[in-house]
DNA sequence: GCCGTTTTCGGCCCGACTGTTTTCAGTCG
C-alpha cells in the first residue's frame, strides 16, 4: 500500500542518500522535487502508477522518475534506492538534521572517521578527532555541538497559530525601537503555511546596529546563533505552552524556536520583502524568468544584467525595482500573486489570478457549540459573539449523541434546545438570524448519528467524522462519500480529522469526493482551527477547481475560537479560493436558499 | 534527472554568514 506520502517519503529519502553519496547535486534536486511534487498532489498516484503519460503530465516528474513511482506502487520498493541505502549507514540520514551540518562534513566525517551515527559524532567531538578534519577546527565542532542542542530543543514546526502570535509580538517590539522605521514579517507565516520552521522579520531602520542588538537582547532569547551587520539568528523561547501540538520534547529541554531579524534599506524593501517571503520554489522560477529576461533579481532588488561579476548593488547598479513588491512582479511581467500563492503551484504563469477571499468577506459562522456539549458558551454567548464579528448568521451546531465524552446531545434534548433557539431568536430579533443545526457524528460504515426525520427538522446539518480516524483509506473514502450523498447533510466538518503535529486523519481519495460534493451541492469545510485546519491549502486548491462550495468555520468553542477565522482564510487563499465560492460569504437569502435546497 | 516563446543539449538563483582560510568552502534560507 503506497499512500502519496509515503512515495514522496521514499523520494525524500533516497535524495539524502544521494547527498551523501556525493553524487550530482542536479540529479539530487530532482529527486527532491518530485517528493515535493508528489506531496502536494491530491490525486491518489497508486491509481495513476503505470500510465507514464500521467505521471510526467506532473511538473517535476520525468519519465525516469515515473518508473520509479510505478515501481515502487507496484512492487512496494524501488531497486535503486534499496541499492542506495546499502551503501550507507543507516543511521547517517539523521545528521543531516543537525543544524550547521551539511551532507559535504557528514560525508567527510563518514569516510575519513568512520562515523555513522549521532553517538559517535559526539564521541568524536569529545575526543577532538572531529575537529582533526581539514576546514574542521574547535570553533566549527563547538557550532555543531551547539546545533546538536538546537534540535533537541526545537519545538518542531510550530503550528501557524502558535508561530502568528509570537511574530506579531516580536514586531511589535521592533517597532518600538527608536528609529525603527518598518517592521514586518515575511517567510512562510506570511504565506499562512500551515505549519511554519522559524520565523523571519524584516526591519528599515536608521541603525541597524542598534536594533539589531535591541533583537538579540530581548528577554525571549535564549542563545544567540549567528550576528552580523545585516542579519542576526536567535533561538528564542516560546511564549505559550504548546502541548500537545509541539515535538515532543526530550529531558527538560525548554521549546525555543529560530528567529531570524534582518535590516534592510528602505529603498529595497519591496525587493526584501519578495525575497525573504518565499517560498524558496516561487523565487527559483521568479528568478531563472528574469535570467530570461536580462535581469538579475536578489534580496536588495532587479537590475539589468550587465554581464560583470558580483552583486550589482555593491557596484552602484540602479535598480529596476525595489521599492515594492508589486514593482518587481510588474517589471517581470508576472500577475502580481498575493504572498498565499507563492508556492510554485501555476501562479507564475497564469495570465489572470482569482480575487482572493478577505477576513472580511466572511459573513456567517456556521458550526458552533454551546454549554449544550462540549462548548464554553451559553446560547446568547455565542450569539453576541456573532454579532460582534459583524455576521448575519450563526448556526448552533452541537455534537450528537454517539459524542458522549463531548455531551453529545439525543434527540430529546435536540429538541430542547430547538425550543431555546426559538426563544433566543425572539429576543435577539433581526440583530442575528439563528440556525437550529448540529454537528453529527459520521460513524465509521459512513452513516450517521440521527435518523433522516431529525435531521430534517434542523435547518443546517454539519457532518464531522470524529472515531475510526486510521481506517484504510478506501473504507475512508467509502465513509466519506455516504455522508457526502445523504440528502440532509450540507456540510462535511473537518474532513480528514487530522490533527496538526498529532495525528494524520483519514487519507481518502479527495478526488472522489469532491465530485460527490460538487454533484449534491455539499460545502466542504475548512475548520478554522489552527490545530486543524482541515481541509488543508492543496485540498482547498483542487476542490476549488474541481468547483465546489467551500466553508471556513470556526467550530466555536469559546469567545476567542472567532478569531482563528484568519486561519482558516489564509489557508482557503492558499487554496485560491474566492469569496464567491464560500457559504459564509453569501448574503443571507442566497445562503438561506441554498440550506433550504436540501429540505 | 528535468526541461524548453532562442534550446532535445546544456543549462539548472543568489547572497549572508562563519570558520578556516590568505581566496574559499560549507551551510542556510
Amino acid at each position: 500500500m503506497s499512500t502519496n506520502a509515503s512515495i514522496a517519503s521514499a523520494f525524500e529519502h533516497a535524495a539524502a542518500l544521494m547527498e551523501l553519496l556525493g553524487e550530482d547535486k542536479f540529479r539530487i534536486n530532482a529527486h527532491a522535487r518530485v517528493a515535493r511534487a508528489v506531496n502536494d498532489l491530491t490525486t491518489d498516484l497508486a491509481s495513476i502508477a503505470g500510465d507514464p503519460k500521467a505521471l510526467t503530465a506532473i511538473e517535476g516528474i520525468g519519465a525516469k522518475t515515473a518508473a520509479k513511482i510505478t515501481e515502487l506502487v507496484r512492487t512496494g520498493k524501488v531497486e535503486e534506492f534499496d541499492e542506495l541505502a546499502a551503501r550507507v549507514p543507516a543511521g547517517l540520514p539523521a545528521l543531516l538534521n543537525v543544524p550547521g551540518l551539511g551532507p559535504k562534513t557528514v560525508r567527510r566525517a563518514w569516510q575519513e572517521l568512520g562515523i555513522e551515527d549521532v553517538a559517535a559524532l559526539k564521541a568524536a567531538m569529545d575526543d577532538g578527532s572531529l575537529a582533526g578534519l581539514p576546514r574542521l577546527g574547535a570553533k566549527a565542532v563547538e557550532k555543531i555541538r551547539k546545533g546538536l542542542d538546537q534540535l533537541e530543543r526545537s519545538a518542531g514546526r510550530l503550528p501557524l497559530g502558535i508561530a502568528m502570535p509570537m511574530a506579531e509580538g516580536i514586531v511589535a517590539f521592533l517597532s518600538t525601537l527608536d528609529g525603527v522605521e518598518r517592521a514586518a514579517f515575511a517567510g512562510s507565516l506570511r504565506r499562512g503555511k500551515d505549519t511554519i520552521g522559524d520565523l523571519d522579520i524584516l526591519v528599515v531602520a536608521m541603525d541597524a546596529a542598534a536594533v539589531h542588538e535591541a533583537f538579540c537582547a530581548h528577554e525571549d532569547v535564549a542563545s544567540v546563533i549567528a550576528r552580523g551587520e545585516s542579519k542576526s539568528s536567535v533561538l528564542m523561547k516560546l511564549s505559550v505552552s504548546l502541548g500537545r501540538w509541539g515535538r515532543a520534547l526530550g529531558s527538560d529541554a525548554e521549546p525555543a524556536v529560530q528567529v531570524d531579524l534582518r535590516v534592510v534599506p528602505a529603498e529595497s524593501w519591496g525587493a526584501a520583502m519578495q525575497y525573504f517571503t518565499g517560498s524558496k520554489e516561487h523565487n527559483l522560477k521568479l528568478r531563472e524568468r528574469a535570467v530570461k529576461q536580462g535581469l538579475t533579481l536578489n534580496e536588495y532588488g532587479l537590475f539589468k544584467d550587465d554581464g560583470e561579476n558580483g552583486p550589482p548593488q555593491s557596484r552602484g547598479i540602479e535598480p529596476v525595482a525595489s521599492e515594492s513588491e508589486e514593482d518587481i512582479y510588474r517589471a517581470l511581467k508576472v500577475v502580481f500573486p498575493e504572498p498565499e500563492l507563492r508556492e510554485d503551484r501555476g501562479e507564475l504563469s497564469a495570465k489572470k489570478l482569482p480575487e482572493l477571499i478577505q477576513l472580511g468577506d466572511l459573513k456567517a459562522e456556521l458550526h458552533g457549540h454551546t454549554t449544550e456539549s462540549d462548548g464554553k458558551l451559553s446560547l446568547d454567548e455565542l450569539v453576541e459573539g456573532a454579532i460582534a464579528r459583524g455576521f448575519h448568521t450563526i448556526a448552533v451546531t452541537d455534537h450528537s449523541k454517539s459524542s458522549a465524552q463531548a455531551g453529545g446531545l439525543d434527540e430529546k434534548r435536540l429538541r430542547a434546545q430547538a425550543k431555546q433557539i426559538d426563544e433566543a431568536q425572539e429576543r435577539f430579533g433581526d440583530r442575528m438570524r439563528i440556525l437550529k443545526g448540529s454537528e453529527v457524528d459520521i460513524l465509521a460504515d459512513g452513516s450517521l448519528d440521527f435518523d433522516d426525520d431529525t435531521l430534517a427538522s434542523l435547518d443546517v446539518v454539519v457532518a464531522s467524522p470524529h472515531t475510526a480516524l486510521s481506517q484504510e483509506p478506501a473504507a475512508a473514502t467509502k465513509r466519506l462519500l455516504r455522508a457526502i450523498e445523504h440528502p440532509m447533510v450540507h456540510i462535511l466538518g473537518h474532513p480528514t480529522g487530522r490533527l496538526i503535529n498529532a495525528r494524520g486523519g483519514l487519507e481518502p481519495a479527495m478526488d472522489e469526493l469532491f465530485a460527490a460534493a460538487k454533484e449534491h451541492s455539499v460545502a466542504l469545510e475548512i475548520n478554522a482551527h489552527w490545530m486543524r485546519l482541515d481541509l488543508r491549502d492543496t485540498h482547498v486548491r483542487a476542490a476549488v477547481e474541481a468547483g465546489c462550495l467551500l466553508a471556513i468555520d470556526c467550530d466555536v468553542h469559546s469567545l476567542g475560537d472567532f478569531d482563528n477565522a484568519r486561519y482558516g482564510v489564509l489557508t482557503g487563499r492558499r487554496g485560491w479560493l474566492t469569496a464567491e465560492q464560500c457559504v459564509n460569504c453569501w448574503p443571507a437569502d442566497r445562503q438561506s436558499d441554498w440550506l433550504k435546497s436540501k429540505r
